[in-house]
RNA sequence: UGGCCUAUGGUGUAACUGGCAACACGUCUGGUUUUGGUCCAGAAGAGUCUAGGUUCGAGCCCUAGUAGGCCAACCA
């Protein structure tokens, strides 16, 4: 067994912590809560691989639970996508749950709760109840029903879930205290009335229990060991401790595990959007297909994208849990997704540019099928045939008239090779009236063992299929869209977001189904979409391959997040200097001397003036300092004279608890 | 004029109190290659927000400050 000691989050710590404290192992019990009021996210897979990947960690049970106490905006709709999504990624749940299961038991337990005087009947306006909440700098002030005789409380409370009132006239409050400094503890409503049709309870209720008084205590009933949420529920745990607390009194033998409550940093993606109401908006005013598009961060939409469940489970496990706010990069969910795909993807030839090549050589009506590998990295992927004939197509970036020997493409004179079929000069060109090229004239060499730079991609036009290809760029253009408070992030948008075009393809291409995931050679990744017909095929572009020529091309344009990234070579040595003096105090001592060396050597390359701001380096960094020191020393002995500034540095120096730093000040 | 949370390379996450702060993505070099992909080798980039303190020794503990986030829905 190896004993690879990997490293544990901040929440395995503290599940470590409870297991050496004596909680039994099989005590251990994990939810996953999602609201079914739209499509599951990007952002959730990390809850759920949070949730889910603890229980296949610990063997504990997960439990899939719907919180659906608000029925004004919960749809069974919802409740399938998301079942669909969950095993898709391939997790499987202990029990399918709803709160709404619950809604007896929590009734009674608040009735209990209206009898030991800790919670009463409000019949204010919504309005009224605010402006005694106070607000976050100021206490709030006690409710004029907050101290109703506990009959009336009872009778209030029968006869709102009697439906004897309209709604918003009565709501059931805990009294907790109007002046806590968490405003959740300013008198929480448990229960409001709601005339609505309920997704599975129908019209029983009418009244229905909020988030706070039912989430924990469904965790409570469900016996659920760790209740992990994101961040922004931090202040509600208080109030979760406050609920579960009395409750636990009434049910403590039948209900001996007391849930705990622990909060993680949300994920968010550049380029893009995580909340639910912003991507409902998305789709209800058509700006995307709906919640599958391609263009989303649903697991929906990433998976019509071309997106494997493998891919985002790793995704999830490299972004890691912390509890600070995060803006991961695309590019990681990139990698992900091209390191799954590279090994499993056959690889195809399509062209989606295509410019027309002669090869004037090539006999009219001959026609050859060469071979093909479909997958260089997995040898059980096999061959295939690809046909070849006069008549090709190539992308039309991959030709230039004339170009430099950096673009090891076609250019004319030039040769290249064909992949999987022969190698092609190019001889001349055809123009249109426009001087736009419409053909290129190359001969062809069957010698192909000859030693040529480029090889490009390419497909037989006689017997090339089309297909509609769709090709999708970032939703949005800012890193952040929703992080700008002045704007709206719908002006973010992305207008070229999605691009159509005719590819030409192989013709093995042809029995493709939805779902089948290939790589366009040199291109990148693309899956048959559920949009294909019988004769008409839809890809969609997954992500594109990595493309170190594209990085090279444009000249003048951004670079800009990089900083101004020096040559290594041309270092200057102030800043070799700065680098050495930072690791100085920690080498050992064989190698302190030979930095010291080094240090001595820097200094005659080295000025006053780049020297003298070094002295105003802080006290703590010792190193450079005495690197600083060093070099000053060399520069006094080369005749430079001593002046303000020198002189306090160098009493400065003497006086630190750094024995290195004074003994070397000393001895100037 | 409050409470709570957070602060480590460009990004994300590590680091049992102690050997030159690790890993991944990204960036840059070079090599291999019938994909400018993959793969291989290497490099640059952090004095752990600041200032003090405790300690022989602090990224980790303490104090203060600074910056960012969250909290006033009959939403979850």
């Amino acid at each position: 067994m190896s004993e690879d000691i990997k490293s544990l989050n901040f929440i395995e710590h503290i599940i470590e912590e409870d297991l050496a404290n004596g909680l039994p192992k099989d005590k251990l019990r994990f939810r996953f809560p999602p609201e079914p009021n739209g499509y599951l996210h990007i952002g959730h897979t990390k809850a759920i691989g949070i949730s889910f990947g603890l229980g296949e960690k610990y063997g504990a049970p997960v439990n899939l639970r719907f919180d659906d106490t608000n029925p004004t905006k919960e749809e069974q709709e919802y409740v399938d996508a998301i079942k669909r999504d969950i095993a898709w990624l391939g997790y499987k749940w202990e029990n399918e749950l709803y709160s709404s299961d619950y809604f007896d038991k929590l009734y009674d337990w608040a009735v209990k709760m209206i009898k030991d005087g800790k919670a009463y009947v409000d019949s204010q306006t919504s309005e009224a109840m605010a402006e005694q909440k106070g607000t976050p700098t100021q206490p709030g002030t006690n409710s004029p029903y907050r101290n109703r005789s506990i009959e009336e409380n009872l009778d209030l409370f029968n006869r709102m879930k009697a439906g004897e009132f309209p709604e918003g006239t009565h709501v059931l409050r805990a009294k907790i205290n109007m002046e806590d400094p968490n405003m959740l503890m300013r008198d929480p409503i448990m229960y409001r009335i709601l005339y609505a049709h309920h997704h599975r309870t129908g019209d029983k209720w009418c009244i229905y229990p909020m988030y706070d008084w039912t989430h924990g205590e469904s965790d409570y009933i469900e016996q659920i060991s760790h209740s992990l949420c994101s961040l922004e529920f931090k202040p509600h745990r208080k109030l979760y401790n406050w609920f579960r607390d009395n409750v636990y009194e009434y049910s403590s033998d039948s209900l001996p595990l007391p849930p705990k409550q622990r909060e993680f940093a949300r994920l968010n993606l550049s380029y893009t959007i995580m909340s639910k109401r912003k991507l409902l908006r998305l789709v209800n005013e058509g700006l995307v297909s709906g919640w599958d598009d391609p263009r989303m961060p649903t697991i929906s939409g990433l998976r019509r994208r071309g997106y494997t469940p493998n891919s985002i489970k790793n995704f999830i496990e490299k972004v890691g849990v912390a509890k600070r706010e995060n803006i991961i990069d695309v590019s990681l969910l990139e990698f992900c997704i091209r390191e799954d795909l590279n090994k499993t993807a056959n690889r195809v030839m399509a062209v989606l540019n295509p410019l027309k090549v002669v090869i004037t050589n090539y006999p009219e009506n001959k026609e050859e099928l060469l071979e093909a590998e479909n997958n260089q990295e997995d040898e059980s992927a096999g061959f295939r045939k690809v046909p070849f004939s006069r008549e090709i197509y190539i992308e039309k970036e991959d030709f230039k008239e004339e170009a430099n020997k950096k673009f090891f493409r076609l250019k004319l004179g030039g040769e290249v090779r064909l992949k999987n079929a022969y190698i092609i000069r190019a001889n001349s060109v055809v123009k249109d009236d426009n001087g736009e090229i419409t053909e290129v004239h190359c001969t062809y060499d069957t010698d192909t063992s000859k030693r040529v730079k480029g090889t490009l991609h390419w497909v037989s036009i006689k017997h090339a299929i089309t297909a509609e290809i769709r090709e999708y760029d970032r939703l949005f253009m800012h890193e952040s869209p929703d992080g700008d408070k002045e704007k709206d992030f719908m002006e973010f948008l992305n207008p070229e977001s999605l691009k159509i075009k005719t590819g030409y393809l192989e013709p093995s291409l042809s029995s493709a189904n939805i779902g089948d995931r290939f790589q366009f050679q040199r291109l990148g990744y693309f899956v048959v979409d559920q949009d294909s017909k019988e004769n008409g095929l839809v890809f969609n572009k997954t992500v594109g391959l990595r493309d170190s020529w594209a990085k090279q091309k444009p000249k003048p344009q951004n670079n800009n997040q990089n900083k101004p990234n020096q040559p290594p070579q041309k270092r200057s040595a102030i800043s070799v200097l700065q680098q050495l003096g930072k690791k100085y105090t920690n080498l050992p001592e064989e190698k302190q001397l030979k930095a010291k060396a080094q240090i001595l050597n820097l200094a005659k390359e080295i000025s006053y003036e780049e020297l003298e701001p070094l002295f105003g380096t802080a006290v703590k960094k010792s190193g450079t300092r005495i690197a600083t020191m060093i070099v000053l020393k060399e520069l006094l002995k080369k005749g430079l004279s001593r002046n303000d500034s020198i002189d306090e540095f160098i009493a400065k120096a003497r006086e630190d608890k750094n024995q290195l730093l004074v003994s070397e000040a000393s001895e100037i």
